[in-house]
DNA sequence: GCCATTTTTGACTTCGGATGCAACATGAAT
DNA sequence: ATTCATGTTGCATCCGAAGTCAAAAATGGC
């Protein structure tokens, strides 16, 4: 190790293409060998408290900090967890994000952001994961089994958000979309609502379809054969799915169940402003998560909250444990959603 | 290189554990050496066409990614960006962070997130950054001094975004706040609006403070004299900013400046549900941003749109150029707003 | 078929920190 | 003072890919 190097470190500490500080450098200040650096950056390790304190302020002196693909390289540990979102400009996810990379730094994880302009890439994006060896990631978009099966052969485990696998076992969070619906769905039959319109997401999104199927189970019940609408859970599905359903219904619908928030804004906007409907007095809506802008006064919807932050920190606590002890049983984990009153349906 | 690993890569392809395929074993099955297996997979290098094609083939069998880490160790580039954002649950931040991650992976880079509770965690967070070796950052937090100096001593490009530089000198990219909450104060005026409250952001925020001395500038030349209230950016402030508002103005407001959106949202409901007051035409509301809600029926805010998609692509372009050429000079980038009419406000 | 030139190739070293092991120091117990 | 246990320390090696350099192979010209 050449004796310049040193200096530079030194100089580098405040002047130009400095932190090239390694543990060497660190070590030759301290004057001690470059194990004893590794060891007072490791806690737990055998060293003296002493000898320790040297190091650090010749660390600091440095702006020495640990290289972590190097200590990656050799611990195979990289601190690295990949979080994969499909949709981050829909209303709902950048509040999941913010709770997971919150949790996930607090417990000294990395987030490495993945996000797909449409699920087609995912193939592409998991090309993308493999070289920085993560120690897990959570999925918030739809995995195929095969894909799933990927993160299983490299054993990193993963948890699928809102998601959950069909053939292939993967441990998942979900809001019980089955259950919310049936609420929502008995509080609008209890209020005598019989004409009633679903708008939908897209059939390839796991939730929407769920939320879609125990609407319809839970109407058909009640001998109730909904109108139905597909739109793409963004607003203006939501406007244009109102559309659809008042024309469908020849005008007469009670209610209308979207199966998300944004599109249940849509909808209620449309109704006020296109049909000049007032809500819930002509028409109930109802929709579904709980985002922020559903509970702004212009709109306080009728709606089922997702207990986010639970949901996150179970997502988060459940990696580590299958970070910590590999082969752990796929666990999937249900939790209940909150029924929001609001005021954009009547109660029965 | 002891034989038992190959075989294990292989079964690893498909078995439990697997992934574990390195250069050597590659070049073990297609009978090369590690060197060729390093140059198949980097473009440009000197290799035989059908030499990568055998070690293609080979590294395709044994799932074989090039480790991040080892390759990032000795090229020192990581391909990786930090993206730093204040607060993930603002309205504005997501559209900007998937513009961010859309583009810097276009470019090959990965995206190391760090989203903060808190603008004190600034310096926890540097210290979490600089293990990892990010190739740059995109910032859109307030950094003092001192910390962009941490950047530029380490050699670190930083752009950061609707932010600048006090002292020390950054690249930025920006949205003029001035120039759009002139146009915005202009045509009130225009309308003939003479008593004008404001609902601000807290001042550590920059953008904040710029809009709310280019309004208090341009209404101060016009002789008005505007109500001022302070608030935390988000739709809560803007009920409770128009309330106090009103009051302040004994109820005799022509219109509010809301030095963001999601303020001004709140304020138009407040003043519609509490005041009972038709908006635009007892009272004129604009905002600043042009989110995605802001549009959307129910609102039809008057506001200044940012140039979002140009904004994200000149701070990854910016970036990427500094990457590759170190020691540019920072650039200041100003993003002119695009007024968007709406119906919040009467126009002159 | 022979020599000069260009391409392709592999052996070896490097990046920076972690760790097993043996050497060493320290203090207590005998 | 001697022995033993415990706590520290440094040496050497390893992680996995990339790059250097010189040797080997392919190519071309005559």
């Amino acid at each position: 190790m050449p004796k310049k190097k040193l200096s530079e470190a030194i100089s580098g500490g405040s002047g130009p293409g400095g932190s090239g500080a390694t543990s060497y450098d660190v070590a030759e200040l301290a004057g001690v060998s470059q194990s004893a650096v590794s060891r007072a950056f490791r806690k737990g390790a055998s060293i003296a408290p002493k000898t320790r304190e040297k190091i650090m302020r010749a660390a600091k002196q440095l702006g020495y900090q640990p290289n972590a693909f190097a200590r990656g390289l050799i611990t195979r540990r990289t601190n690295l967890v990949a979080v994969v979102i499909s949709n981050l400009t829909n209303l709902y996810y950048p509040e999941v994000l913010a709770e997971l990379t919150q949790r996930l730094s607090a417990v000294g994880h990395r987030v490495l952001l993945f996000s797909l302009a449409s699920e087609s890439e995912i193939d592409e994006m998991l090309g993308l994961i493999w070289p920085y060896r993560v120690d897990g990631a959570i999925i918030a978009a739809r995995l195929k089994d095969d894909q799933i099966r990927q993160f299983n052969d490299r054993g990193i485990p993963i948890i699928l958000y809102n998601r959950v696998g069909e053939g292939e076992p993967a441990a998942s969070v979900a809001c019980d979309s089955a259950a919310g619906m049936r609420e929502l769905v008995r509080h609008l039959l209890a209020a005598g609502h019989r004409r009633i319109g679903i708008i939908a997401g897209p059939q390839d999104s796991y939730v929407g379809e769920e939320r879609l199927d125990s609407a319809r189970r839970h109407l058909g019940a009640a001998g109730v054969e909904p109108f139905l609408y597909r739109g793409g859970f963004d607003y203006h599905s939501g406007e244009e799915g109102l559309r659809a359903l008042m024309e469908a219904s020849c005008g007469k619908l009670d209610a209308v169940i979207a199966t998300n928030d944004a599109m249940a804004m849509g909808a209620i906007d449309c109704a006020r402003s296109t049909y000049d409907l007032a809500i819930p007095d002509q028409l109930s809506i109802v929709g579904f998560d709980g985002v922020g802008p559903a509970t702004w006064g212009g709109y306080q919807l009728t709606t089922i909250r997702q207990p986010v932050r639970r949901m996150a920190q179970a997502a988060v606590d459940m990696l580590i444990e299958r970070i910590e002890q590999p082969g752990m049983i796929p666990e999937q984990r249900l939790f209940g959603g909150e029924f929001l009153p609001g005021r954009s349906a009547r109660m029965g």
